[in-house]
DNA sequence: TTGTAAGCGTTATCAG
DNA sequence: CTGATAACGCTTACAA
């Protein structure tokens, strides 16, 4: 009767066993718990019956997932996908499983997502970037559950954070740009709406105008969402406006790409016409035509190094440290001067 | 006490409204089966106390997690990506949780990551493709588990499948190739082994060799991992050949536009001196320079109704159907008649 | 080394 | 409409 039971239990392979469900258990825990005899005769239970410990089960009983979710703005990102792989590699040497949701850089929405994996008893998060509502910080460290923000480093905060200094990234890059003589500057964002790391970039552009002398009526800001398409448009609408921007600084280099593809079409030459620079440095960035200067942004070490932070917080219990890596721009040939016209 | 209870569980929330756990359970879950007066001391209670419902207690209860697990190649692979997010969103909107992992095309691991999905109580499963030991899917049906392959439509098998034809897609392909005039021909096929998509592309192009007469000795074949990088030095190995293939049918965009690029490198032009082709029709597709040649696949159409044909699986208990979908070439500028030499 | 039994947080059945 | 109470499958003292 056993045998055929679709979902067999602990109990089931205990009765065929012969012995009780207490003496599996720490079998399947720690094979060395029980004595050679008994050994033989639960491994051949368990493979006859096609036995599968039922994961809710131990969660009730232990009070700990081994599981730990991600929520991320969205997958058709290359820039998620390959940090979160990282960090789903990095955890799955340690016993965990990674759950990854997306919020579509939806506040309401990654709110939700964040109490579904509380709820599916997540032992840790992984939020991207730092800013959202307090409450759900509150909540979290109520409940005990570590956290770790990527993709932005912040150093003054309580949640602990791996990332880089979007900011600082992007003002050296529109530094450069400027001491190559640029002064009309046309942004194509990724969207800002509850995305601080598009925030910042931009700030940090603005950082670079002000040290330079340069009036920010200079910048004039898009902000479409992450598509080659919506780049290409952005172009476009950079390009009609009275005074052209001699280049079109982009939050990511999906954006800029797009633009650079438009770019090509309207017959500009980059970087002779127009310049265009990217951010992330993903492998698009090397094969577009001409090959993106970019900024280039550690991804996967950064998946890797939030999984080994919050394994360590788990295991040790430990606050959680912050760790900022360094980023630096990758200089390849869609920024040059501007052409005296 | 129960106030500051880190994780209250119902019978906190029940406590401090005076009522039975049964009670709370039951405004929870459908609000209208309680009357007024204790419905405010609920709701109250709750979110004094900030209760959240524990997942794992309610999965032992009901026997259903409203959790569907997908094991995907990998997640740094834009058409899985895509397909995912809108079998994701379609998921959602009927109440389920998506869980995904990846398995680095290792059979192992995706057997390891499958089990570990049905450990957490998955009610359902999306693999992609259909090749796997049979004993997964024995497992799966005895446990009751629908499962939904994609990506590749496989119209005599138990398992239902929505996707499309892989290699009549890729046959028409080649055969256009071949009509153009083309004869020798190289092959940068995405890695093979424990993918039967990669697999049965290759066997279109065969097809189609065959259908026009071709020996299968003009054939040389590559098949090295999703990267750009790796179709480029894919290309270089090809052109390094006695006779030079003149045209190139790549297995995805990915490697397709790695092969364009080095083609520039080299200074071929396409598809003057050598065509190239690609599958997927990502974005990639339409910015590379010359805009590739490709064949369009509908991911997120796909796992759209992958997601619906699982749902359907799930509320109905029907035996699930295997949807067909139709690719299409696109044309763009990447390939075109052989240069006579 | 092994067994017994309590408990984890829900839901569901069955009375009231 | 609401309250007891028995599952659900596993772990873990505590005993033997």
């Amino acid at each position: 009767m056993s045998k055929l039971c679709p979902t067999p239990a602990l109990a089931d392979v205990a009765k065929l066993a012969g012995v009780s469900t207490a003496t599996v258990s720490r079998y399947l825990n720690d094979p060395n718990r029980v004595v050679e005899a008994t050994r033989q005769r639960e491994l051949k239970a368990v493979d006859r019956l096609g036995y599968t410990p039922n994961f809710a089960a131990r969660v009730m009983a232990v009070k700990r997932s081994w599981t730990i979710g991600a929520i991320i703005p969205t997958m058709e990102n290359a820039i998620f996908a390959r940090g979160l792989q990282a960090f789903q590699e990095e955890l799955h040497q340690h016993g965990y499983t990674v759950l990854v949701s997306s919020s579509a850089y939806d506040p309401e929405l990654e709110a939700e997502k964040i109490r579904t994996l509380v709820a599916h008893d997540a032992d840790g998060v992984l939020p991207i970037g730092h800013d959202r509502d307090p409450k759900i910080y509150k909540d979290l460290a109520r409940r005990d559950i570590p956290v770790m923000n990527a993709w932005s480093f912040m150093a003054y905060t309580q949640i602990a954070s791996v990332g880089f200094d979007n900011r600082a990234a992007m003002a050296e890059l529109a530094n450069r740009a400027i001491r190559l003589g640029h002064q009309r500057i046309g942004v194509i964002s990724d969207i800002t709406t509850g995305n601080e790391r598009a925030r910042l970039r931009i700030e940090g552009i603005r950082d670079a105008a002000r040290q330079n002398g340069l009036s920010l009526s200079n910048l004039t800001i898009l902000d479409p969402p992450y598509q080659i398409e919506n780049g290409a448009e952005a172009f476009s609408k950079l390009m009609s406006q009275g005074i052209r921007p001699k280049v079109i600084l982009c939050g990511n280099d999906v954006l800029a790409v797009g633009a650079l593809h438009r770019a090509r079409d309207m017959g500009l030459k980059v970087p002779k016409d127009v310049s265009v620079t990217g951010f992330d440095d993903i492998e698009l960035a090397r094969v577009a035509a001409p090959a993106l200067t970019t900024v280039h942004v550690p991804h996967r070490e950064m998946g890797r190094r939030a999984a080994a932070a919050l394994v360590d917080m788990l295991e040790n219990r430990t606050p959680g440290a912050s760790t900022r890596l360094a980023t630096h721009i990758v200089e390849r040939q869609s920024l040059g001067p501007p052409a005296s016209t």
